[in-house]
RNA sequence: GCCCAGAUGGCGGAACUGGUAGACGCGCUAGCUUCAGGAGCUAGUGUCCGCAAGGAUGUGGGGGUUCGAAUCCCCCUCUGGGCACCA
């Protein structure tokens, strides 16, 4: 028989979909484990190298636990829905359908091949009506529980495609398509209230088996921060002016204020002789997209508005401005300024020579020393009346109280995290299901009207604000409520709206009574396992976490977190780069996989690197693999009347073995261990190389076995079936076929055949010990494991080149540690 | 600018809780072997000196703690990733 793996895959994949190896009826729930990977967006350019480093590792992980005996639910499907494949239409004219499905269709082709366990019976698209329903049904669900409105929103307009951009169709702030200025324009569109949830989603992330780093983002996303809302008063006109801040112990520096240019009391307070200065001011600020202010140099710009505050705790009248660098959409949109204690305020006193005091006193400065820039520490407070003396952190607390005591303010929690924008200007996404009513207003669509079919005949090309505002059989509808002619909303949801909640789709991929039934999904879920890329790490990942208690409380799920232990794959590289077209460093999987076949393709991307960090791929590392598969085949291929299916320990005791056979068997246990523990943990490079070195052995004593006792043969069978077990989750073609050459009949993941290790086996009988001298090595001799640390260090001043060394040196002391070394220091 | 992670042979990378640096693989060198072929087997391979024994040196750079540091502390350089005026 000549090693073909190629081959091997065809055969197996064939028997495996053929006796349904993979198939999980989720109505038993015993032993669950849901392993997910973030399923795949089915664009042109199909599976490429991340989505094979996804996909093949943690199937790796998911055979693993099915060997180990759990119930192991794996699925796969598409998140169809989104704007690459509109863009592609609007150029080529094929319907973002058609060209979706072409797409999904081939992409299946290519994931079957990877040979994973995906069952796939439970393949869902979240691009047709038959899951799509069920998006808008989660929309009505959150409309019902008060979880979604409708309110003002800006979008990025260009004014000559007469039609919405994504951010990243705005570059510089000019129009990707015909380079004109893109200007801000407020759409009323739907919200979902996540904010609501910011302290949960907050404190849940402590509980959460999640990568550190990827908590700190979401943590930082949320951005809460504990401070102080204080009322200012506009002098003369007596207008309220609400500021945010987390350092009420800076009021009496407080030199001027500043409002958002979008704050609706800007207008108002405007004194007459500087109306048309703000008002021009307004006007450009208004023409910046969001992208158009990230490229601007961080000059500072602003215009007083000639009115006057007065800092509600000493009374001092201080200048109102308005400037860009204070949002509307963050605290109350409008802040005090402290030049002395707040880098950007400090900037922009600097530039419009503004007075800047010092009144928090950095420890070991002196009160009347300039301030070079802004100190944002804390300190003694000087220059602040009764506070002068108190320190600072003191003085929070003390301020705070004496506001809230005289009514001018009260202490408030505050966050970065705004509410959810669902609403996309587009036609390839799943329609909102409402209805607006001229006499009734909005109102959703009744469940039992669902799913708002997505029109397939509607011109999608840019111009209007909504492509299907543009299809009359698709907006003109009666109303729900009262009949009367309506009109339906003509937005389409974001794509993370499709992605927030299909995992709980999955074990019910083709229930078309309800979007998931309550019993089997409380069973199943939470996901045990969740892998895929880090950037992910905020906005999916939250919105996915926020669906699941939005539904929570509305009384459908038991479960708080949806995502209980999260793995992020590192990015592979080449040439040190990230690979992209633009770059032309993209490796194609698919030549790699036709060669050499999926299992030595997705054992050497485990074996490159760390999974969690990536690695840079070679062309020429796959071959190591190669090698290695095929001395295994040889192997088994020669060696397989010596397979001996001992389950475990079976006849062979360690204790009694000698020599060569007690050194295979305790390499073998120490196999076990090392591939449980890496394997479990997505250390796959070490694993790999455990099996590598486990093989080495193997091969070593296969040399001379004709002349090998029967004990002898029987580590050696012993030890090859254990091998084969472990390559498993990592080759599982040609694990499986080396089983078959062994005359098992049945697949090896049709029974929990994970080993277990035989721990008197594991511990190293022997060990190298080092002799130093002043922490250098002079010596090395190997010893029985334990030998006590007075015959060690009897060893050690016996050896020549030890003596040779301390010669006429003083011996200090001496160190021992068991199993490891000797150390002399000498002088 | 801020935050996070990292830097180990010619290359990818190992290294427990501070205790033999370089596992495993690629590449390279030599030998053997086969019906040259993307083959197989054996041995060697951090660098420098040496026939060898052995010695010196070595984990981005500089300092420190320690009997002993890739690992801990401080400073710096570089690389990758994330966030963008959050009051």
């Amino acid at each position: 028989m000549k090693y073909n793996q190629v081959e091997i895959e065809r055969k197996w994949q064939k028997r495996w979909e053929e006796e349904g190896t993979y198939h999980i009826d989720v109505r038993d729930a015993t032993d669950k484990l849901y392993c997910l990977v973030m399923f795949i967006y089915p664009s042109a350019a199909k599976l490429h190298i991340g989505h094979w480093f996804n996909y093949g590792p943690t199937d790796t992980w998911a055979r693993f636990k099915k060997l180990q005996g759990h119930r192991v639910f794996e699925p796969m499907g598409y998140d169809a829905f989104g704007l690459p494949a509109e863009n592609a239409a609007v150029k080529t004219g094929v319907h973002p359908h058609h060209s979706t499905q072409e797409n999904v269709n081939d992409i299946r082709e290519q994931l079957k091949r990877i040979g994973a366990m995906y069952d796939w019976r439970y393949e869902i698209d979240t691009s047709v009506p038959e899951y799509y329903k069920w998006t808008q049904w989660l929309f009505l669900t959150l409309y019902n529980s008060g979880n979604a409105y409708r309110g003002k929103a800006p979008v990025n307009w260009c004014p000559d495609c007469k039609t919405v951009l994504a951010n990243e169709q705005v570059v510089e702030g000019l129009c990707e398509r015909c380079s004109s200025q893109v200007i801000k324009k407020d759409l009323v569109q739907w919200f979902f209230k996540i904010t609501d949830y910011a302290d949960e989603l907050l404190e849940k992330l402590d509980d959460l088996d999640w990568p550190e780093k990827t908590k700190l983002m979401q943590r930082n996303w949320i951005g809460k921060s504990v401070g102080v809302e204080i009322k200012f008063t506009v002098d003369g006109t007596g207008d309220e002016l609400n500021v945010f801040t987390t350092r009420p112990d800076t009021l009496f520096g407080v030199t001027y204020m500043v409002l958002a240019p979008e704050h609706p009391l800007v207008e108002k307070i405007t004194t007459p002789e500087h109306k048309d200065q703000v008002k021009n001011y307004i006007e450009e600020a208004g023409k910046k997209t969001e992208i158009d202010r990230q490229s601007l140099e961080r000059e500072k710009t602003g215009v007083p508005t000639g009115a006057y505050a007065v800092n509600p705790l000493n009374n001092e009248k201080i200048p109102v401005w308005t400037a860009d660098y204070v949002l509307y959409s963050y605290g109350t949109g409008a802040v005090m300024a402290v030049p002395g204690h707040d880098e950007r305020d400090f900037e922009f006193a600097k530039t419009f020579d503004l007075p800047i005091r010092n009144v928090i006193l950095e420890p070991g400065k002196n009160e009347n020393d300039p301030l070079e820039e802004a100190y944002i520490g804390e300190g003694t407070m000087i220059r602040s009346g009764k506070y002068t003396g108190v320190d600072s952190k003191t003085g929070i607390e003390q301020i705070s109280d004496e506001i809230e005591e005289r009514g001018l303010g009260k202490r408030k929690v505050n966050y970065r995290l705004r509410d959810w924008l669902v609403s996309r200007q587009r036609y390839w996404g799943a329609p909102i299901p409402i209805v607006h009513c001229p006499d009734c207003g909005e109102v959703p669509v009744p469940e039992d009207q669902l799913p708002v079919e997505l029109p397939m005949d509607v011109d999608f090309r840019p111009g209007g604000e909504s492509p299907l505002a543009r299809s009359d059989e698709f907006v003109n509808t009666g109303c729900p409520k009262c009949g009367t002619a309506a009109k339906r909303d003509v937005d389409t949801m974001d794509t993370f709206v499709c992605s927030s909640w299909y995992y709980l789709r999955f074990p019910n991929a083709h229930l078309d009574t309800a979007p998931f039934d309550k019993e089997i999904t409380n069973k199943w879920l939470p996901v045990d396992k969740y892998v895929g890329g880090s950037e992910h790490a905020v906005m999916h990942l939250l919105y996915a976490r926020f669906i699941t208690k939005a539904l929570r409380d509305a009384g459908y799920l038991s479960f708080d977190e949806p995502f209980i232990s999260l793995v992020h794959q590192g990015t592979i590289t080449n040439q040190g780069a990230k690979m992209s077209k633009s770059k032309g460093n993209v490796v194609n999987p698919n030549s790699f996989v036709e060669s050499y076949g999926s299992d030595i393709f997705r054992m050497y991307l485990m074996f490159m690197g760390p999974y969690e960090e990536g690695g840079d791929w070679s062309d020429s590392g796959i071959v190591g693999i190669d090698r290695f598969s095929r001395r295994i085949y040889h192997l088994v291929r020669d060696n397989n009347v010596h397979f001996t299916d001992t389950g475990s320990n079976g006849q062979i005791v360690f204790t009694e073995l000698e020599g060569d056979a007690r050194n295979l068997y305790r390499k073998c246990h120490q196999t076990i261990k090392k591939v449980t523990d890496d394997t479990g943990k997505f250390h796959f490079n070490t694993a790999v190389a455990a099996l590598m070195e486990l093989l080495n052995d193997l091969s070593r004593y296969a040399q001379n076995l004709q002349q090998k006792s029967d004990i002898e043969k029987a580590v050696f069978g012993h030890t090859m079936y254990h091998f084969i077990v472990l390559l498993a989750p990592f080759a599982p073609h040609l694990a499986d076929e080396l089983w078959e050459m062994c005359g098992k009949t049945e697949s090896i993941f049709s029974k929990a055949n994970w080993p277990v290790y035989d721990s008197t086996a594991v511990a190293a009988e022997e060990v190298t010990v080092v002799a130093q001298i002043n922490g250098k090595i002079r010596a090395k001799f190997v010893v029985p494991a334990g030998t006590t640390e007075d015959a060690l260090k009897e060893m050690a001043l016996s050896d020549n080149n030890i003596k040779k060394h301390m010669n006429d040196k003083q011996l200090v002391k001496a160190i021992v540690v068991k199993d490891k070394l000797v150390n002399f220091v000498v002088r």
